[in-house]
RNA sequence: GGAGAGGUGGCCGAGUCAGGUUGAAGGCGCUUCCCUGCUAAGGAAGUAACGGGGGUAACCUCGUUCGAGGGUUCAAAUCCCUCUCUCUCCGCCA
C-alpha cells in the first residue's frame, strides 16, 4: 500500500507513481479522499473522548444522578453513531483510492512503457538455432509428454517425463545448496493461501485473474512461493541486526495465463504450473537499494554457472508491475526464437508490501517499516527450456552443465535409440 | 469428521460464570539509578503497539487495540453471534 504521507509531501514520490501510469487526478482524488478522512475522524475522537467520559461519569455516580447521566450519555452516543457512519464511508473510499495508487517507481527506473527497458549488461555470445526448438527435442527425448497431458488436464500442462526429472531435481538442489552457502533459510511453503494473504502479498486486486481459487474451501493457488515468504514475518517486529533475512523458498506455482491465449504455446515455456525456487529478503529501509544489486549478482551468477547468454534489463516504469520500485529482468536467449527471453527476475517492493504485511524493524529512532524484495533463483521448467537448446547437441545428445552433475550423476545423455 | 478446553502486553499469568476509575493485578525478562572489592543477592523507578491532532524538539494530547469480525449496552477483556487458530480425546490417514 502506498504511503500516502509521503504522497502529499514528497513531489519525487508522487512522480514515481505518475511514471507508473497512475493518474495524477486520481492522486489527487485520494489526497482529497484521506484529508476528508482524517478531518472526519478528528471530529469522531473528539465525540468518542467525550462520549467515553460519559461513561465513566456513569460508573462513579450516585443512584439519584444516574438516569440524568445515562440519558446525556445517549445524546452523545446518538451524535457519534451519525458522525461514525460518515468515517466508515470515507474510509472505505480512501482506502479503495488507495489501492489503486501502485508503489512508486524508483527515480533510477526508465521511464516509459514496456520496450522502454535499458540494457544493462549483456554476457555471452549469442548462437544459431540448434535442429530442434525446445519443444521438440522434449518430445523427442521423451522428457515432456504434453499431448497426454492436454487430453487429461488441458492445454498448457505437461508430464515431465526421464532425465529431464532428474535434471529438475539437480537444478533444485544445486540451486539450495547455493542459496545456503549464502546464508539464505530454506523454506518449502505452502501453495495454498488466503484471499488476505494474496492482499497482503500485493497480487490482490490487481492479479486476481491469473490465480486458481478453490471456492469451496476459500483458498488460492500461489503463483509464486514470494506469496507464502511475504507471510513467514506478517505482523512481526524483526530486529535490525536479523536483517537482511534472506529466504530461499521452493514450490510449485500456479497461473492461469488468462490473457494469453496463443502465445508461447509450444513446450513447456508458458504453462500453469511449474517449480520454482524464489528468494526473498526482509531489509531495513536503507538497505533495500543494497539489497536489489545482490539479489540481481546472485540470478547472474546462476545463469553464468549454467553456461547461458544472456542480458539484464532494467525494467521500464509502466512494466513493473503494482508492488515494484524497480525490477530487473534476466533475459536468456533462446536460439530457435532468435531473442532474449526472461527467465529470472528481482524486484524491490520498497515497503509497498510491508505496510500490508505489518512488518517493521526495530531500530534505535523507534520502528520503521521493513523493505522487501524478491528474484526468481530458479524456474525450473523455463530454465530446462533454455538448457535443452543450449545444451543440445548436433548428433541430439544432451550435455549436461558441469553444475549439475553432482547433483544427477548425469554428463553427457545420449538421445533414444542410440 | 465427532466431543471438549482455550487464545490477555517481550514472555508467563490473573481478571471473564455478578459488564463501569482495568491499558489491564502478580511474576519473569529488559532499561536506568542506588547499594556493592568483583559477581550473586538486594533496593528504587521505568518498560506495548498503531493511528489522528499540536510542537523545531524532548514531549503533550485524543483515539484504537485483551485471536479476527460483527452485535447488545450510556459503558464490553467480561454478555450474544460468526470466523479463525491452538490444545486434549475419539475417528481417519501419507
Amino acid at each position: 500500500m502506498i504511503d500516502l504521507r509521503r504522497l502529499r509531501d514528497d513531489a519525487a514520490y508522487r512522480q514515481g507513481a505518475i511514471n507508473k501510469g497512475a493518474s495524477s487526478d486520481a492522486i489527487d482524488e485520494l489526497l482529497t479522499l484521506d484529508s476528508s478522512r482524517r478531518e472526519i475522524q478528528l471530529a469522531v475522537e473528539e465525540l468518542r473522548a467525550r462520549s467515553n467520559a460519559a461513561s465513566k461519569e456513569i460508573g462513579k455516580a450516585g443512584p439519584a444522578e444516574r438516569e440524568a447521566k445515562i440519558a446525556a450519555a445517549g445524546e452523545i452516543k446518538a451524535d457519534l453513531q451519525a458522525r461514525e457512519a460518515e468515517l466508515s464511508g470515507a474510509s472505505e473510499r480512501a482506502d479503495a483510492a488507495a489501492l489503486e495508487i501502485p508503489n512508486p517507481a524508483a527515480e533510477s527506473s526508465p521511464v516509459g512503457g514496456e520496450d522502454d527497458y535499458v540494457v544493462i549488461e549483456t554476457v555471452g555470445e549469442t548462437t544459431d538455432a540448434p535442429p530442434m526448438d525446445h519443444a521438440e527435442y522434449g518430445e523427442f527425448m521423451g522428457w515432456v509428454e504434453s499431448e497426454k497431458a492436454a487430453q487429461n488436464m488441458g492445454s498448457r500442462f505437461a508430464y515431465l517425463k526421464g532425465e529431464a526429472v532428474l535434471l529438475e531435481f539437480a537444478l533444485v538442489q544445486w540451486t539450495m545448496a547455493k542459496l545456503v552457502a549464502k546464508g539464505f533459510t530454506p523454506v518449502v511453503t505452502p501453495v495454498l493461501v488466503r484471499e488476505e494473504m494474496m492482499l497482503d502479498a500485493g497480487f490482490f486486486p490487481t492479479d486476481r485473474n491469473q490465480v486458481y481459487e478453490l471456492a469451496e474451501d476459500d483458498l488460492f493457488l500461489i503463483g509464486t512461493s514470494e506469496v507464502a515468504l511475504a507471510g513467514l514475518h506478517r505482523g512481526d517486529r524483526l530486529d535490525a541486526e536479523a536483517l537482511p533475512a534472506r529466504y530461499a523458498g521452493f514450490s510449485s506455482c500456479f497461473r492461469r495465463e488468462a490473457g494469453t491465449y496463443g502465445k508461447d504455446t509450444r513446450g513447456i515455456f508458458r504453462v500453469h504450473q511449474f517449480d520454482k525456487v524464489e528468494m526473498f529478503s526482509w531489509c531495513g529501509p536503507d538497505g533495500s537499494w543494497e539489497e536489489l544489486e545482490f539479489l540481481r549478482d546472485v540470478e547472474q551468477e546462476i545463469l553464468g554457472d549454467l553456461g547461458f547468454p544472456y542480458r539484464v534489463i532494467d525494467v521500464a516504469t509502466g512494466d513493473l508491475g503494482a508492488p515494484a520500485a524497480k525490477k530487473y529482468d534476466c533475459e536468456v536467449w533462446l536460439p530457435s526464437e532468435g531473442r532474449y527471453r526472461e527467465l529470472t527476475s528481482t524486484s524491490n517492493y520498497t515497503d509497498y508490501s510491508a505496510r500490508r504485511l505489518k512488518t517493521r524493524v526495530k531500530g534505535e529512532g523507534g520502528t520503521d517499516l521493513v523493505h522487501t524484495l524478491n528474484g526468481t533463483a530458479c524456474a525450473i521448467g523455463r530454465t530446462l527450456v533454455f538448457m535443452m537448446e543450449h545444451c543440445q547437441q548436433p548428433d541430439g545428445s544432451f550435455v549436461v552443465p558441469e553444475v549439475l552433475r553432482p547433483y544427477c550423476g548425469l554428463d553427457v545423455i545420449a538421445p533414444p535409440g542410440s
